[in-house]
DNA sequence: ATATTATGCATAAGAAAATTATGTATATAT
DNA sequence: ATATATACATAATTTTCTTATGCATAATAT
């Protein structure tokens, strides 16, 4: 897929804006949920979610629970306490990081 | 500087985009600029500017000129017609990720 | 006078985050 | 039988950035 490169930076603020959103998720329907979200525009491939998803585990920031359904694995991931505090932190960030790029795209306008 | 995350990856839409709207500038006017736009919150550091300029300049998106003022050398860039071009479609798909970024926040508006 | 800050460029080492390419395995549709 | 979808994972490489330097002149503060 060929994402702008736009997007590099952001994967994890969208992980955890989802799993705020949703409660708990696996990776898979992250991917899915994205795709459909932006209308196939967004693509996150595995080799960015899976270690992304590791490494916000490691960080305390999510736990995960394991399933076995229709004999498949499931790896459902949800906000831990510290995970919720630090989401509220990224969606600020990345609002001011949205006004300040609408800005320099269209300084006439203030948002 | 501990610039958000966020921004990695949209340095050289930045300076294409304020290359458009200001016909030319050189570097320590680009970083000057955009602090000021972004009431400091967002510092390109010289370590990604210069490494960038360099390489939209070998890529053909910019030309630049040398003028040396009150005895101190500046770099003036400037978009080529293919920069110019290429900065009409990365502004196309800024829109579309500001807009793809709304949406996963605040699924309930669309924008 | 002299030390710091501002202006102006540059590059090298290292870290972070992604892409690309694999690999394993089950289920379903053709 | 073969391809596609589901579901995880990691390794090699690339991209992009931070951090740390380096050089040089001009302006300002002490």
């Amino acid at each position: 897929m060929k994402n702008s490169q736009l997007y590099k930076g952001s994967l994890n603020t969208i992980i955890m804006r989802l799993l705020e959103e949703q409660g708990r998720m696996y990776g898979y329907e992250i991917t899915q949920r994205v795709k459909e979200i932006t209308k196939g525009e967004l693509n996150i491939t595995e080799g960015a979610l899976y270690p992304a998803l590791h490494k916000l585990e490691a960080d305390g920031l999510l736990d995960v629970e394991v399933e076995k359904v229709d004999n498949r694995l499931r790896k459902y991931y949800k906000l831990t306490e510290k995970g919720t505090t630090e989401t509220v932190n990224r969606l600020a960030e990345l609002e001011e990081f949205i006004k300040n790029m609408q800005t320099i795209v269209n300084p006439k306008l203030s948002y």
